[in-house]
RNA sequence: GGGGUGGUAGUUAAGUUGGUUAUAACGCCGGCCUGUCACGCCGGAGGCCGCGGGUUCAAGUCCCGUCCACCCCGCCA
């Protein structure tokens, strides 16, 4: 019989996961994949596998001999049709496999039809193996048989669902936005794209819609969503990729309360669809200060404690204790901050020295600790034996320090010094299993600086320039930018950024004033963002958005260690596709149509 | 651009101070097996030790370079 014929006469009639003892007697045809054999002589048993689940497949000879000797030849990963009747395992002399949804029941074939052989796959398609990602990249299509990867690329598409029906059912409006758009310095690097009919000018890939969105606002059409494409030249991370989607929302006539209460809306829509989760509304705000001075990040961890501490002020108040390294803090320059681990989490001596190394990998200059001894006395380091009694005793008691506890210490530059404290507290969390599984702690981060300096010194958008300035902080703009807090907010789920928003700017004054402080001329603005600035003189509404990872946030529902997990073809850090070779070099001739000349060296 | 980890059968790993024929498990191939589901038993095949150079009587092992993958910093509003 032909593959054709086949088909036409025993069209599929449910798929692998769908079989259970209410089909019992059931005539039925299934397709999918030999995913496992078992030959008994007299019993052949074949694990067929769809995208979900698993169906036992019995062949017996008394059934059909020409077929049972038939199924011999089948090896892993042929392409089968099977059409046969559903029978209890336990009637027919076997064990249940409580492993399986299907486990009570098999399918005693009575046709068999080989749709495809296929050659030995270079992993087994199976959930626990053990392969390098690169292999299992460059046969991204066998990576995808296995159910557990599948079940995330389902789990993706019940996300996109929800979040569509979630939006509609509240009245946003799901329009796209172009991909190729007009290139603008600053920010993220561009994908360029060569125009044909324009000799010599290029479209830019869209970092995001961001400026598109807003004009949607001026449009009139009050709520908009889109899950979008994105696209940025920067360097890969785990939880980065050069093209990603974003769920993408803007709204006119509201505050930062009527967004993040939308956005805890989705969210809880999402867990409670997703994982059956029922979330606590509303999320924790936390301010960014209280962040980094608490956990040495603006995307804090909530899930334990071990908080840091700032000891800035102690140490100038001692001028610096005799300690050489706190110098510079005591004069005035940089901070100091603590982290303290209490004496109940067990650190060697050595596991201590190791540490060293790791915030040198982060940039530290080196990680300055002691250990607490009874009394309150320090040992253990140079800094215990050099410090004075007074400032010692103050540092113990900003910190809370108990005898046994470590103390580890940075000194200089605040962000710096709390980055690297933050990831040693996050270093901790993970080596003591402070974290319990199944914990979504979802909080808010609000009242960011409105500005930031940049490795020259000059002030730049934090966010970016569109971004509100509190209202009591516009007059502050030229005297105190440092001082100028922003309408904006992140979201943050258990140590992972999900996504960031502001309320805009919709008041031409308040944007030249923003300009003005980051040193923007009104050509620059002009020339870079006219199209925004003028549709804001035309009637432009009170607005606000924001922006979630959305791959980030299927990491998170399905529990992934990468984002690579949670894309169908991910590329590598070097930005790659090892199954289709991409990016490749391309001739001369077609460059020329394009009017490039690559300057590659060859 | 910088720091780190890794690369040995199809896959995952072991491989001592440089030494004779490079091991194992899984997978694969052949045979047996009527209730398995990580089936079991018997037998077998399978290697450019990432690539290039160097040191040496001798290199999977030591040295230099390079490529690839991963993690981190810079970068990413």
């Amino acid at each position: 019989m032909s593959t054709a014929e086949f088909i036409r006469q025993h069209p599929r009639s449910h798929r692998c996961n769908d079989l259970t003892k209410a089909e019992l007697g059931r005539q039925v045809v299934l397709y999918g994949w030999v995913h496992g054999l078992r030959d008994h002589g007299g019993r052949r048993f074949v694990d067929l596998r769809d995208r979900d689940g698993l169906t036992q497949i019995v062949f017996k000879p008394e059934v059909d001999r020409e077929l049972h000797e038939q199924a011999q030849k089948l090896r892993s990963e042929w392409v089968i049709g099977v059409a046969g009747a559903v029978q209890d395992r336990i009637a027919n002399g076997g064990s249940p496999n409580p492993k399986l949804r299907s486990g009570e029941i098999e399918v005693e074939a009575q046709a068999l039809e080989i749709f495809n052989q296929a050659d030995t796959p270079p992993f087994l398609i199976e959930d626990n193996i053990d392969t390098a990602e690169e292999k299992r990249l460059q046969y991204r299509y066998l990576d995808l048989r296995r159910p557990a990867v599948a079940r995330r690329f389902l789990v993706r598409h019940r996300v996109n669902q929800v979040v569509r029906r979630y939006f509609d059912d509240n009245g946003f409006l799901e329009i796209e936005t172009p991909f190729m758009v007009k290139y603008t310095p600053g920010g993220a690097r561009n994908f360029l794209v060569p125009s044909r009919l324009n000799p010599g000018c290029f479209y830019a890939l869209a970092e995001s819609p961001q400026i598109f969105k807003q004009l949607f606002m001026m449009a009139g059409f009050d709520r908009y969503f889109q899950i979008v494409r994105c696209f940025r030249d920067e360097d890969l991370r785990l939880d980065r990729q050069p093209e990603f989607t974003q769920i993408d929302v803007e709204m006119s006539f509201i505050n930062e309360e009527e967004i993040q209460g939308a956005i805890e809306g989705l969210l809880a829509a999402l867990w409670r669809e997703i994982l059956g989760v029922e979330l606590a509304r509303p999320f924790v705000r936390l301010a960014y200060d209280d962040a980094m001075t608490r956990y040495g990040s603006d995307k804090p961890d909530l899930r334990f404690d071990l908080e840091l501490c700032d000891l800035t002020d102690e140490v100038r108040q001692h001028g610096g204790g005799g300690v050489a390294l706190l110098e510079d803090v005591a004069k005035g320059e940089g901070v100091c901050k603590c982290l303290r681990l209490p004496a109940a989490y067990a650190l060697s001596r050595t596991e201590a020295d190791k540490l060293e190394g790791f915030v040198r990998g982060m940039g530290a200059h080196g990680l300055a600790r002691v250990k607490v001894d009874k009394g309150g006395a320090w040992t253990q380091t140079q800094m215990a034996k050099s410090i004075s009694e007074a400032l010692r005793l103050a540092i113990n008691r900003k910190a809370g320090a108990q005898d046994g506890d470590f103390l580890f210490f940075q000194f200089g530059e605040p962000k710096l010094a709390a980055m690297v404290l933050g990831r040693l507290r996050l270093h901790f969390g993970e080596k003591y299993h402070l974290i319990k599984p199944g914990d979504w702690r979802f909080a808010w981060i609000v009242d960011f600086p409105l500005f930031e300096r940049d490795e020259k010194g000059q002030w730049v958008a934090a966010h970016h320039a569109f971004t509100s300035p509190r209202p009591d902080h516009v007059d502050k703009l030229k005297s105190a930018p440092q001082d100028c807090r922003a309408r904006a907010y992140d979201i943050v789920l258990n140590g992972v950024e999900l996504g960031g928003g502001s309320i805009r700017i919709h008041d031409t004054a308040v944007q030249a004033k923003v300009f003005d402080a980051l040193g923007i001329s009104g050509e620059q603005a002009e020339a870079k963002f006219g199209f925004l600035l003028r549709a804001l003189r035309f009637g432009a509404p009170p607005h606000g958005g924001i922006a979630l990872g959305m791959d980030r946030l299927v990491m998170l529902l399905t529990d992934a260690e990468s984002l690579r997990d949670v894309v169908a073809f991910p590329k590598t850090q070097k930005g790659t596709c090892l199954m289709t070779d991409a990016p490749t070099r391309i001739g001369d001739e077609l460059l020329t149509d394009l009017f490039i000349r690559s300057a590659a060296p060859h």
